[in-house]
DNA sequence: GATAATCTTAAGTTAATCTTGAAGTGGTGT
DNA sequence: ACACCACTTCAAGATTAACTTAAGATTATC
């Protein structure tokens, strides 16, 4: 199951987003806020939300556009992104579902209906298996899946080993893994291998994806960190 | 594309039916009405359609109890099924998710949206690959009723397994399928082939198709990709 | 039942990937 | 400053999985 939900609300109304951010945290989801498209932009990289809700009508980048512009990285191939449309918009809301959206909710909103929406929205998300198939961090992207990384958008397919210790990693950002845990998940409980053998993959990895992601605690093993 | 989309619609009011019938025909949709909650499953039943719109509000069985009804069968497990919904039926609307709809359409209807909501609904269908007679990608369409490969909309015929492991490749494109899935699913689970038998089956489709489309990932498997 | 098509396997070949040892680097502690 | 230790780097060699081909087994077709 996802531990954590993570929305961001992008509405150029401080009213809407105060009412939209109560009935969420409410529910238990955690919630950013932006104010316009470019913010959203912002913080949509930084946090990575499962879901994105959009308000169509603002000023400056409007909702479509910074869909199309979220679209466009592939970190976001995988976000849920919804509309947030006033009634009568017909034109945007046919625009919106071009632009790869998946969802859209009519305002006014009513608390128990952007709830069920909601709910709708994860369960398909969930269900269709994407969730753990693919994590992103920072510029970085692991799609176990395709078994590619991405990185900067740029596609990076790297060799099975190199690949699975990549993804151990990037499982929990931060954490030190030993090279004893190391060896358990990647290469199995008995199979047995020379140190040098996690090194020299773990130079691989930097080769193709930059040197300051996997760092060094020298005794004690590596980690992923951006 | 999908040859043929049948959509059955349910209303009890003939005036709703009539409306959304001319504009989904003009579409291109093959439409199927029905009045009430037991004549829909009968429809459903006969005729299979790819989404099922179902007003909430009826004599009789309304469209949640016709809802479940439907869901509980198999056959329906993936068909998409939206209500119809007039406003303020807040209630409804919560009922309607969890009973299983994919959506909801909210009355009064307005053509434009109801056929951009049609769309985006299809097209989820489309991509989640759930029961699908026919995909296409790039120059390569692959017709799972025919039996046939379309490469530059030559026609190829392929022997039966080749046909089902390319079919699968393709079923999720990008997706690699370790030799594990490719046995269980295009040999079957208790069969007992070699491991070459697979690489055999590859290198025929290869031939046929051009090298390019399949991809080796050495010691995991293989994929379809463009 | 004969013939053709398809499927499976075995064997040799090729190529990608993994592993290792040796030499190099840099920090740490004495 | 020296020695030590752990990691880094490099490139050679080992290993493993996949490719290829052809032949035999099986299955469908007439």
């Amino acid at each position: 199951m996802m531990e954590v939900v993570k929305i961001l609300l992008v509405d150029d109304e401080p009213d809407i987003l105060e009412f939209m951010d109560y009935n969420l945290k409410k529910e238990g989801y955690t919630v950013f806020l932006a104010g316009n498209g470019l913010d959203a932009i912002e913080i949509a990289e930084k946090e990575n939300p499962h879901l994105i809700i959009l308000d169509i009508m603002m000023p400056g980048m409007d909702g479509i556009e910074t869909c199309r512009e979220l679209r466009q990285r592939v970190k976001f191939k995988d976000t849920i992104i919804a509309f947030l449309t006033a009634r009568n918009e017909d034109y945007s809301q046919i625009a919106g579902f071009d632009v790869g959206a998946d969802d859209y909710i009519a305002k006014p909103i009513k608390p128990r209906v952007l709830i069920s929406r909601i709910k709708a929205l994860l369960r398909r998300y969930t269900e269709s298996g994407t969730a753990e198939k693919s994590i992103s961090l920072g510029s970085i992207k692991v799609d176990k899946e395709r078994y590619l990384i991405y990185k900067d958008d740029k596609e990076i397919s790297l060799p099975r080993k190199e690949f699975e210790l990549m993804a151990l990693l990037v499982s929990r950002p931060g954490k030190v893994f030993k090279r004893e845990e190391i060896l358990n998940s990647v290469w199995g409980e008995d199979v047995i291998v020379g140190d040098r053998t996690i090194d020299v993959h773990i130079r691989k990895l930097r080769e193709k994806l930059g040197d300051e992601c996997i760092k060094t605690l020298k005794g004690v093993g590596y980690k992923f960190d951006m």
